[in-house]
DNA sequence: TATTGACTTGGAGTGAACTCCAGGTAGTAT
DNA sequence: ATACTACCTGGAGTTCACTCCAAGTCAATA
């Protein structure tokens, strides 16, 4: 699979798919004779892995840590499983951060829609 | 309430304090005489607000065009109430991203645990 | 009143994560 | 063989959201 198709399966710029690879958010792709990128099921599965991860804000000096570990063998299966622990922690309170801006805004939003009807706003103090 | 007990009660930096204040993703705060920042209740709810939408990733230029909105009075109800929506939007389709995020951590995990136990470490090709 | 420590400003600097560019090569169609 | 397009590299530039700094002011204490 080309850098072209690659980029447009996950909507990528292939200026931020050559980024991964030379940072080593993923390992290095699989090159035609030419030094072209032939990206195999595997590194699209590496791609997949860091346009997920990425999306949720995960760094990406962690996954290029993980990448790291990863290469070095079974050896390192503890120190990736520590690794995906503390980056779920991280996700986890940024999820919890969301719900509660979800939270929020639906009541302000509820609020607006009262007051685009009746013509009165009526707010708490807390309520900007 | 000083810019320290505002700064400390949110852990916040006072330059993070300032600098919403100077681009406006706060009105401007109530002053002493002297000039020193005295943080109202209202202040502190627009605080509050601000920590709130950023911690769920909402740009700080739309905190900016909310408070704009606001100042101008009843005549951008409607306005608000449309960025909010908007807002609400960018926020659900991060959430999403994230509980899709925390399935492949938790996913993960799970084969990083039952490896560490028997010693083997089973991948479907997608799983990274 | 002098010192000390917290506060003020405008503006420059930083870190993360891309994003763009120039100059060059690969591969395909004519 | 020539043209043309897509891809390559190393390195510089950009954006966002702070973060730091220097030089000065305010306010409480000795």
């Amino acid at each position: 699979m080309t850098i072209k198709e690659v980029c447009e399966k996950f909507s990528l710029t292939q200026d931020t798919l050559r980024y991964y690879e030379r940072v080593g958010v993923i390992p290095e792709v699989n090159r035609t004779k030419g030094g072209i990128r032939d990206y195999t099921d595997e590194d699209i599965a590496w791609v997949e892995n860091a346009v997920c991860m990425r999306s949720a804000g995960v760094p990406v000096e962690m996954l290029i840590e993980y990448v790291r570990l990863f290469r070095e063998g079974d050896e390192t299966l503890k120190a990736r499983r520590d690794l995906l622990v503390e980056a779920r922690v991280e996700v986890q309170k940024n999820l919890d951060k969301y719900l509660t801006t979800m939270e929020r805004l639906n009541y302000k939003i509820s609020r607006y829609e009262e007051a685009l009807k009746t013509g009165v706003l009526t707010w708490d103090v807390e309520d900007k």
